[in-house]
RNA sequence: CGGGAUGUGGCUCAGCUUGGUAGAGCGCAGCGUUCGGGACGCUGAGGCCGCCGGUUCAAAUCCGGCCAUCCCGACCA
């Protein structure tokens, strides 16, 4: 492609709206353009580059033998109402009614349409079967972010599994998991499998593919030694509360005025906070949960839903308060409350002697013990892991925390959609049943992003070689005949065997050269005096900044070495 | 939705405190000189100062409302 016939208005200043790195390159080398708050219009090189991951994913999916298909953006409501998801997805779906006063929405994903489809699978003879599409999905995301890292319209793979039994599953459930490996390596990044939350999608078993970049907005903990990875969200450590299995003591109501919070209590009472036991009110559907932790950690909401078998949970709001008034907030503790579930953190099993709300106004009990003195209707692990904390899985490991990018994200969905939808097949006994399934995301345009925000440096992106926009950068710095016609010469030369941009704009060399390590394909071929004087050509590697002479006529041999390594 | 900020040629911003007929740099067009890391000179085009209303002889500037965009929180590929 020459440089003078494509287009690609490059920026000599970050856009003002822009905030992390891959964003402002995306913009400033022309890839991207803001239609809306997370709407976006992909310019001619970057869609190149979207299209060059988007057939990295398809051949993977093809080899993994899943089967291409396109279902509609624009789906009708009856479908989401029959999943209960119509009501479920709430606010973040875009919904629209057409002239006839009918209801759809334009598809945040589309299990409930796979499922229409796969009701055509009749037999357990047909089984597994996976279909995958690569299409825009919508999302009414509360806040847009980082350009196309968060946006409300943005390119999915999405693949769905039908299957009788659970191995069944199982087995595609590892292909994807291979399949999607295969992909991150192919784009050239470094990433990390994770344990993870279902969320709205739902399903028990889910894993998500974690591109490591410090602009990401998940976590991911990690143990070095064991090589245990899970989301933060999700993550487990074993660490030991202070003041575990001491001599029980009798509980005592203490007179603590206006020492609401853990810190101010902790002093006044002149205790540790870890013998503080936080007491915080959610809300799970129609019902109200008291959730017990100690006061030196963090309530993690997700364990506590999963712990509920809920999808998720809110914090009790200053009205729910007010429609509450035997709950004072403050001084809230599991003795004595009523209409209220009590969940409690795995680890105050241990604890003795501890400290909670005496659901009376500037009052405490101290020396608090489990059993003794109240139930929890469930226990389990609340609270969020902290770097530091050792392992869950090994005894030796110490838990680390990096940042990432969430581009993939697969699930076992179970019968949660085909029994709702009624979606069966009939199986070797002639009973019907439903479909067993699996679904699998990878977000295609997030990709792009996420792979600018690993590999950049202060002049521009530096494009792994797979999804580079072009392979070669071909910069024709001479403005004299003889350069001319050798620029043309080695550009439709390489023209069949590579893609090639060919900057043979009459522009000084500076302008140039900048726009070519802000577009940032791996190899730049200059020709410059060099080639007047002895002709030579100058090879540069865009991630090294490293240059080579080299003879014009090895150019080819130079390039194909390259090429191999 | 709560908290914070911003809106002025294509881009990045100044001007607003103290109201008086709109500026810079970059980019763009023309001419000339340059030509290995965003060169220089001259000339030129381009602006309902986000929108609506109010105050005033006079509003980019003061006041009110609305809209849009961005950042911090809950959501997610």
């Amino acid at each position: 492609m020459r440089y003078s016939k494509t287009f690609i208005p490059t920026l000599r200043d970050d856009p003002a709206d822009a905030e992390i790195t891959s964003h402002k390159l995306m913009v400033r080398a022309g890839l991207l353009r803001k239609a809306a708050s997370g709407v976006y219009t992909w310019m001619p090189i970057g869609l190149r580059v979207l299209r060059k991951v988007e057939n990295i994913v398809r051949e993977e999916m093809d080899n993994a033998g899943c089967l291409e298909l396109l279902m509609p953006a624009l789906q009708p409501a009856e479908l989401w109402k029959q999943s209960d998801r119509w009501f479920a997805y709430g606010e973040e779906m875009m919904r629209l009614v057409d002239r006839h006063q009918r209801e759809f929405c334009l598809g945040p994903t589309h299990e409930e349409l796979i499922t229409s489809i796969a009701k055509e699978i009749h037999s357990y003879k047909d089984l597994p079967k996976c279909f995958y599409q690569i299409q825009a999905k919508y999302r009414d995301e509360i806040r847009p972010r980082f350009g196309v890292m968060r946006s409300r319209e943005f390119i999915m793979k999405d693949a769905y599994s039908f299957h009788d039994t659970q191995e069944s599953l199982d087995e595609t459930y590892q292909l994807m998991q291979k399949a999607y490996a295969k992909i991150v390596e192919r784009c050239g990044l470094s990433y990390r499998v994770v344990k993870a939350a279902g969320g709205l999608i739902g399903g028990a078993v889910s894993e998500e593919f974690m591109v490591l970049a410090d602009a990401g907005e998940d976590v991911v903990v990690h143990c070095e030694s064991c090589g245990y990875a899970a989301n933060l969200e999700t993550a487990s450590s074993k660490w030991r509360v202070s003041g575990e299995n001491e001599e029980r003591k009798e509980r005592k109501k203490v007179h603590t005025p206006n020492k609401s919070s853990i810190n101010d209590l902790a002093q006044f009472l002149d205790i540790p906070k870890t013998v503080l036991v936080k007491t915080l009110i959610y809300k799970a559907g129609d019902s109200t949960v008291a959730a017990l932790v100690p006061g030196s950690k963090e309530i993690n909401p997700h364990k506590l839903a999963s712990a509920l078998g809920v999808g998720e949970v809110s914090l009790f709001t200053k009205e729910d308060f007010e429609k509450r008034p035997d709950i004072i907030q403050g001084f809230v503790g599991p003795i004595g409350l009523m209409n209220a579930k009590i969940v409690a953190d795995n680890s105050l099993r241990s604890l003795s002697n501890f400290v909670v709300g005496a659901n009376e106004i500037d009052h405490h009990f101290i020396d608090v013990n489990t059993e003794s003195d109240f139930s929890a209707d469930v226990w389990a692990d609340l609270v969020f892991a902290e770097e530091g904390e050792a392992c869950i899985d090994c005894d030796h490991g110490q838990l680390e925390g990096v940042r990432g990018i969430e581009v993939g994200h697969i699930f076992q969905l179970g019968k949660k959609y085909s029994s709702k939808m009624n979606a069966k097949y009939v199986d070797e006994a002639g009973r019907a049943q439903p479909f067993i399934m699996g679904c699998y995301g990878i977000g295609v345009s997030r990709m792009v992003a996420a792979a600018i925000e690993q590999r950049n440096d202060e002049r521009g992106i530096i494009w792994p070689k797979a999804i580079a926009p072009f392979d070669i950068h071909l910069i024709n710095l001479t403005k004299d005949e003889a350069g001319r016609k050798i620029a043309d010469e080695i550009y439709n030369e390489f023209l069949d065997n590579n893609d090639v941009l060919y900057d043979d704009r009459l522009l000084s060399p500076g302008i140039k050269f900048t726009d070519a390590d802000l577009l940032g394909l791996p190899v730049q071929v200059i020709i410059g005096r060099k080639f007047a004087e002895k002709k030579m050509v100058e090879i540069k590697i865009r991630e090294t900044q490293k240059r080579y002479d080299v003879e014009v006529d090895k150019l080819s041999d130079w390039l194909k070495a390259l090429d191999e390594n």
